[in-house]
DNA sequence: GGCGACTTCCTATGGCCCATAGGTTGCAGC
DNA sequence: GCTGCAACCTATGGGCCATAGGAAGTCGCC
């Protein structure tokens, strides 16, 4: 029988690929298999479970996303660098809804520290966020509280939780430019704390 | 053989406390069956699929959390209100997080307009924020935003979201101060839009 | 060239879950 | 007591995860 000569890496971008087109709790070892051409304990040669197949997607796609900001924020600063960041963190959830899940499941602080992309977006933000006047404390609330209001809302956006008639995209934007003020106008931002 | 003699309520009940204890995702027919004592084909002479069981917890879970909110939000204005809700959300979130999680299935239009729970958490959400002077549309984009915020929160603190030493409950509360800065300057809020 | 080791892939099997088909039994109402 | 319904059953099949154990392609080395 002709082999197929797969590779690790070709075996994650068919799951990833999946995950965008079918959704991420959906990517099976049979799905993939059967995408790959080959019989399905043959995938065991590749992944050890269907755990370590989506846990190859999380950290794939998290080194995607941070290639995505990464770019939107060349160059930018202030607000324009938010509004970038946020655009394309959006973008990115809207094209690669599968990949934008795998972000978000759980990694232990092990994989955590080896996924350079999970990394490489925690340093991004922070970067961004040091334009604002935050103590260090008021700047892990900042960051939780935005990184929370972005992805809320893409993942409402994404399970249809916008039903009133308003243009989402402008409830995005006038969201945006809130968020910015509110950084501007954090609380006792500049006071002792 | 000896008739369990069940309701449908109760195998939702079994379902939405099966999905606090181990996840809503892990909410399974034969599970609540064991669950129930009965095989696991009788659960459809009581709910029609999965599909229709986990509905099923959502319309439940969605009531409850509507009561909690309820409760929480009597006799409350202005900023006290938008403290209590947010606390009774993110309790409600930690103490039942797979009634949580229901909330947020796909339901249809048909379904969502049924259930009483979801409509009076929105009815309860857009009464709270009249207190702020805002627009019609600025009205949404707010509510749109503050729901994405503690949405996002809850969910990434239960995913264990936050790593970062600064204790969780010190950010949630200046969260909740930031937004009700945000909504009391809300960008162009009182201007013509 | 040919031998061995590793890798890739296979069939067979079993367990768990969803779902349907079709039968049995307890109970309510006449 | 009989009828009809509702609650429950066994049997079966399909999909998924996973392991066991074997076959075949490929590479290095003599």
């Amino acid at each position: 029988m002709a082999r197929v000569g797969l590779v690790a890496s070709r075996v994650t971008t068919a799951a990833a690929d999946l995950a965008d087109k079918v959704g991420f709790d959906k990517v099976t070892l049979s799905a993939v298999a059967r995408i790959l051409g080959i019989a399905e304990p043959s995938m065991y040669s590749h992944v050890r479970s269907v755990a370590e197949l989506r846990k190859g997607v999380a950290v794939l796609a998290a080194t995607e996303l941070a290639d995505c900001i990464g770019e939107a924020l060349a160059g930018r600063a202030g607000k324009d660098a938010l509004v970038a960041f946020s655009n394309a963190y959006r973008e990115f959830a809207r094209t690669c809804p599968g990949r934008y899940t795998a972000t978000h499941i759980q990694l232990t602080e092990e994989e955590l520290s080896r996924s350079t992309g999970h990394q490489r977006i925690f340093a991004m933000t922070m970067a961004m966020f040091r334009a604002y006047d935050l103590s260090e404390g008021e700047l892990t609330d900042a960051v939780r509280l935005v990184r929370s209001s972005l992805h809320g809302f893409v993942s409402l956006e994404s399970i249809g939780g916008f039903g009133h008639p308003r243009d989402v995209q402008k409830s995005w934007e006038n969201g945006i430019e809130a968020i910015h003020v509110m950084l501007t106008e954090w609380p006792s931002s500049g006071a002792a704390r």
